[in-house]
DNA sequence: ACCTGAACACCGTTCAAGT
DNA sequence: ACCTGAACACCGTTCAAGT
């Protein structure tokens, strides 16, 4: 983990993972079938970790709108703190999911805590009466899409581009979401 | 380009390019510095030919609303279709455009068509005023967003999801941005 | 100018062998 | 059960040498 986060999942070989523990690069096979699924278990804390962040986020704003919002900047705040980790949980998502069949259990369980505050805020009648998976793959596809511009350097260097973008989009999104009879 | 399409970026290796040609695996380094400097290459092709396909869909619907959510079915079309392609494109790019300094100019082109389509909507009084960079970047945002789940795998298996998520997206996009007065 | 073959410093993975 | 060292089949890259 240290490694990803500090030189990145390119400088994450097994013989350095091995050096660092003081071991032997093949000792890892004792815990790993192989690679990919060490680095589905890497992805499995980080959907955890994620799915935490978010509840906390929702809870803190006592839901509504407002924790929606709160939760889109907790996204990718997530993202942009943790790129590399962040990276490992998307890119390439099947594959490790092959490897490891609870990781899918565990981006569900982090997906749903969007799908949870969405049947909250349609109870209350704050939003449209629509398909909640649908609605929620909407939202997320929006914060993933800023999140991964932002990794990969396509708003430019400067950080305060994604963070502006952020709350812009939020509220976008709550104008295309939010129910109309008001 | 062929081993990229049908088997996927990890494996083009310059070892196996140089069989495909018939030519030994150094030769390339007549041509490219590098194995990434070959890879910015890819990206700069990809780009154009996007640039190409938005452009044309923007002309064929004739501007306007429509046309702005007909390039959103387009970009999705085309990550869908070109997955590893598009990989090659997004993931890791400020470290291709290290390499050749013009991928940044084509991805800007190609950007640049969607910020043109935008003055284009502010100017007939049909989108709100809005900075058109950042409009831009949101928007491209949810179209990237879609894409990368849907490549990575993370919409499920069945590509019908994806597909149908796009109108559904771009119409909320659409209440976002519209302008109010009408 | 363009290409070659050998060499170098890396990978992930396997496997017989040790404790 | 857990680890080791050698070996295998790969990489990208460099470089002296050929035409």
């Amino acid at each position: 983990m240290r490694t990803i986060r500090e030189e990145g999942v390119q400088a994450l070989t097994l013989r350095a993972a091995g050096k660092r523990l003081g071991v032997s690069r093949t000792a890892l096979y004792r815990h790993f079938t192989d690679k990919s699924a060490l680095l589905a278990g890497v992805a499995r804390e980080g959907f955890q970790r994620f799915r935490q962040d978010l509840l906390a986020e929702w809870r803190d704003a006592g839901g509504g709108l407002d924790g929606l919002a709160r939760m889109g900047v907790a996204y990718v705040r997530f993202a942009l703190s943790n790129p590399s980790h962040y990276r490992v949980m998307f890119g390439g998502f099947s594959d490790l999911a092959a490897k490891d069949p609870e990781l899918e259990a565990d981006a569900d369980a982090a997906f749903a805590v969007l799908v949870d505050a969405l049947e909250s805020l349609q109870a209350s009648g704050d939003i449209i009466q629509h398909d909640r998976e649908q609605l929620a793959q909407y939202i997320w596809a929006t914060v993933h899409g800023i999140a991964m511009l932002a990794i990969d350097g396509q708003l430019g260097p400067d950080p305060a581009v994604a963070e502006a973008l952020v709350p812009f989009a939020t509220e976008r999104l709550r104008l295309g979401i939010v129910a109309r009879d008001a």
